[in-house]
DNA sequence: AGTGTATCCTGCAGGC
DNA sequence: TGCCTGCAGGATACAC
């Protein structure tokens, strides 16, 4: 579920709000979260003082003032929920709570249970980004950076775009979406991408994580923003989740497969399977 | 280096 | 109403 702009959406709710408040207390009723015990976790959590809150990906990161990080992945339906003072009413499926100096309460909700809460050194932490691959935004990713990456992957495009290693922050939702407005099949080989087309997909990729992040993100059923609020992006989605509906360019009805094990939204008409113009 | 499949879990929608 | 099946934004491990 939280994809880049989701997990964008929640960072910057917490970022006015975390900096420099202490964490008076951990209490953890999932331990299938961790990775760690449960006691050697909360030891480590209390009295730690939150220095900074960022994402790197789809991860959640809170930097500690003893420059150890707190690295979140929310999984499927991860929830990740700020109140000051006490939730009024019980979160459900809760799975962890912070509770914050002087009077806040950090709450991790996830009802599939398939986020996890790891607690890493700075070295561990520097080791865990590097297996990621850029940020979408990275201004070092140019045309080039991107084609080049492209062409050592005979993967199909949406499984490049999935896999966290090669660009990370990508999930099925914008996977399909950015495909669709660069006219890209996605089962089109990643390195038989044309310059022009790599180029198409890096704007247009950037294009709908932006307009998502304004959007506060897609709720599709369990998304929620760390206000607790939903995000707008859905009635945006151009082709995700919307088989059987004309193509909003051409009117051709949207096709779903399934590949990889998971569901690929596109119009056939827009995005050919055999390069365009190929003699 | 790829794909397919299974796994971790729960909740919900749709069919009967 | 209730039971069953399929499906879901992710990540990983395995065999082939």
């Amino acid at each position: 579920m939280p994809e880049l702009p989701e997990v964008e959406t929640i960072v910057r709710q917490l970022a006015p709000a975390l900096p420099g408040r202490r964490i008076r207390g951990v209490e953890v009723l999932q331990a299938d979260l961790l990775q760690s015990s449960i006691p050697d976790f909360v030891r480590a959590l209390e009295g730690a003082r939150i220095r900074s809150v960022g994402r790197r990906g789809k991860n959640l990161v809170l930097m500690l003032s003893d420059v150890r990080f707190l690295v979140v992945n929310l999984g499927m339906t991860g929830r990740v929920l700020l109140h000051e003072g006490t939730p009024d009413r019980p979160v459900p499926h809760l799975g962890v709570s912070f509770f914050l100096e002087p009077h806040g309460t950090l709450s991790y909700a996830d009802s599939r249970r398939f986020g996890r809460l790891v607690l890493l050194s700075a070295e561990g932490w520097e080791a865990e980004s590097k297996r990621l691959g850029p940020e979408p935004f990275d201004p070092t990713l140019d045309r080039e950076a991107f084609l080049g990456r492209l062409a050592v992957s005979r993967a199909p495009i949406r499984s490049w775009l999935l896999d966290q290693t090669r660009i990370a922050g990508v999930g099925n939702i914008y996977a399909a979406e950015a495909l669709f407005r660069a006219k890209i099949h996605p089962h089109r080989q990643a390195r038989s991408l044309t310059p022009q087309e790599a180029a198409a997909l890096l704007g247009s990729l950037r294009a709908v994580l932006r307009e998502a992040i304004e959007s506060g993100g897609t709720t599709l059923r369990d998304y929620r923003t760390a206000e607790g609020g939903r995000g707008r992006f859905a009635p945006s989605l151009r082709v995700y989740g919307r088989e059987g509906e004309p193509c909003p360019r051409c009117k051709t009805p949207i096709e779903r497969l399934v590949f990889a094990g998971r569901a690929a939204f596109l119009c056939p008409m827009c995005q050919r399977e055999e390069a365009p113009f190929d003699s």
